[in-house]
DNA sequence: CTCTCCCT
């Protein structure tokens, strides 16, 4: 457009915004707009919205979705224009939705790619790729060869094997040299810009990623793609209040994606690790997010743009309605929601304005009350953000000392705010140092400082009092307790841990520094309650981020829930 | 006895 950035033409996504009172062209995360909504539910300052990369179905653009339709029958006819760009949705599915809209078609920009299929079910897709790739190497011609897995376990193992095998090849001077690069979201920054540094001449490039090379990631040089045909997925289980992490297959339109990355640059191949007849029995698609997925904010926010019947808002893919039902619960026991199921004031309006889970936002309101919101800000800050302890695989025991350096008896909340406070304490320039020789993710912190800065301008705008509990952590876990109450648990004759509100029994993650209590050579007695921020059903229901407390503050601190859960036998 | 990936 030939203007300068920001100008007439700027972007917006948190903790960056370059657009000024001239920008007449914004692009901005789904996430960014539905934000905006909240100041503005009919999207009064845009002629035109148009929802890129919509068959993602984030959360963000499902409501979107809603939120749009709502906004255009509320302005005057024609006001609001809507363009949805899909590279799969289902186009009838959308037309149907937006009644007067058309579909439009345009051919996308791809080099053929020839896709083949096992004769045979595999029995292992690690070994499968693994061969597959020196297959690759040793009869195909020359460009590099992408492969995906489900997460940075099996890809660290999958390294070693495929080295190990590559060098035990019969040697054959024509036959390029192999270099293996793994890629997934946790890898540090100058690990990950490996991948984008075109290969070596007489070399062939092995990248084993995990979705992230789907579609956020693009690695260049790419002419063979091998499917494992798995992916780790995350699906909520509204009757647990876990999320459940586990290794499922693909659908189609995800094989079609991995696939496609081979045509990039020239005519590509794709090698499915599994049968044609099984790609057939695939689902068509993944599942939106907003169907598998912790609805409390979805529904805090629906709240807060006027809906009053979110049961039955008009989605694209309604959620079920139990997942709905105990959102309602729940923000009812935050006191989010009044009896009617009116957004409450202040509690409903402040934690719709945080741009965090409404228990987290519970907590720090709680906090200002009880004299000790600048811990709980940096432990909400740290909750907010990817695990900031690495285990690399060989420096496991080396790792773990230097974590333990930062551990608290009281748990990890507490443990992560001694992170945190130390790191915000490293002069900028030692910052990365400090954090390698801790083996403390260096993103994570950086992003948890980022979240920091920005509760703390919400915090502040909403009127939230700034204290300091200082060394006596009892206020900080008390206001844990406000907010995570459902999420209290008491020890159990064998060890596992059961949720008061649930009854369900769970076992404290082997992050957690609580987990080590208890055990016969940790010297430290097992702790009788807590309360946790979250579930994951991996192997086991794991809960993480566990914070030891008094069985006796929660009729203190929270009567209204624990008379119902107590009556209930919980 | 452990953490796919986005994003406010």
């Amino acid at each position: 457009m030939g203007c300068k950035l920001g100008s007439q033409v700027g972007y917006c996504v948190r903790f960056d915004d370059r657009t000024g009172p001239d920008t007449r062209i914004k692009y901005m995360t789904d996430g960014m707009l539905l934000r905006e909504a909240l100041l503005d539910p009919l999207l009064q300052r845009y002629k035109v919205v148009i929802l890129d990369e919509a068959h993602e179905r984030t959360v963000a653009t499902d409501v979107l979705l809603g939120l749009l339709k709502a906004a255009a029958a509320g302005r005057p006819e024609g006001d609001l224009r809507l363009v949805v760009m899909s590279a799969t949705l289902d186009t009838q599915k959308l037309t149907a939705y937006f009644q007067g809209s058309q579909a439009a078609y345009i051919a996308g920009r791809q080099y053929p790619v020839q896709v083949m299929y096992t004769p045979a079910p595999e029995e292992s897709y690690v070994d499968a790729a693994i061969t597959t790739a020196l297959q690759i190497h040793c009869e195909e011609g020359p460009g590099d060869v992408l492969v995906f897995l489900t997460g940075q376990d099996e890809i660290e193992a999958c390294e070693r094997l495929l080295t190990d095998r590559a060098a035990s090849l019969p040697p054959d001077p024509a036959r390029l040299s192999l270099c293996v690069l793994p890629l997934y979201a946790a890898l540090p920054p100058e690990a990950q810009l490996r991948v984008f540094e075109r290969a070596a001449p007489g070399s062939r490039r092995v990248v084993l990623a995990t979705n992230i090379a789907e579609t956020s990631v693009t690695v260049p040089g790419v002419r063979f793609v091998v499917d494992s045909g798995m992916v780790k997925a995350r699906a909520y289980s509204p009757r647990l209040g876990a999320d459940c992490l586990q290794v499922v297959p693909v659908s189609q339109a995800q094989a079609r994606q991995r696939s496609g990355r081979a045509g990039r640059e020239g005519p590509g191949k794709a090698f499915r690790l599994y049968t044609e007849a099984a790609f057939a029995k695939l689902a068509p698609s993944t599942a939106p997010e907003i169907l598998r997925t912790n609805l409390s904010s979805v529904v805090l926010q629906l709240k807060a743009l006027g809906v009053r019947d979110v049961l039955g808002f008009d989605f694209l893919d309604p959620p079920p309605a139990p997942a709905l039902v105990r959102s309602l619960e729940l923000l009812l026991a935050l006191g989010a929601l009044t009896r009617e199921g009116d957004l409450a004031h202040p509690i409903g309006t402040s934690l719709a304005r945080l741009p965090v889970d409404p228990m987290f936002g519970r907590v720090l309101m709680a906090s200002a009350e009880l004299g000790c919101s600048e811990e709980a800000l940096a432990v909400i800050a740290m909750a907010s953000t990817d695990p900031v302890f690495q285990f690399p695989r060989e420096k496991r025991e080396e790792a773990a000392a230097a974590h333990a350096r930062f551990a608290s008896r009281e748990g990890d909340h507490l443990t992560a705010l001694a992170v945190f406070q130390r790191f915000v304490a490293q002069p900028r320039k030692q910052a990365a140092a400090w954090c390698r020789e801790g083996f403390l993710n260096a993103r994570s912190l950086a992003k948890a400082r980022d979240i920091h800065a920005q509760l703390r301008g919400h915090f502040q705008a909403l009127g939230l009092r700034l204290a300091s509990c200082g060394d006596d952590a009892t206020p900080l876990r008390q206001a844990l307790v406000m907010g995570l109450f459902s999420h209290a648990a008491r020890r159990q004759p064998g060890g596992t841990y059961r949720v008061l509100a649930t009854g369900q029994d769970v076992a404290l993650h082997p992050s957690s520094a609580l987990a080590r209590a208890g055990g016969a050579r940790s010297g430290v007695p097992a702790v009788d309650a807590v309360v946790f921020g979250e579930l994951v059903r991996t192997t086991r229901t794991y809960a993480r981020d566990v914070t030891a407390i008094d069985i006796n503050w929660l009729p203190q601190l929270v009567p209204n829930f624990f008379a119902r859960a107590a009556a209930a036998g919980g």
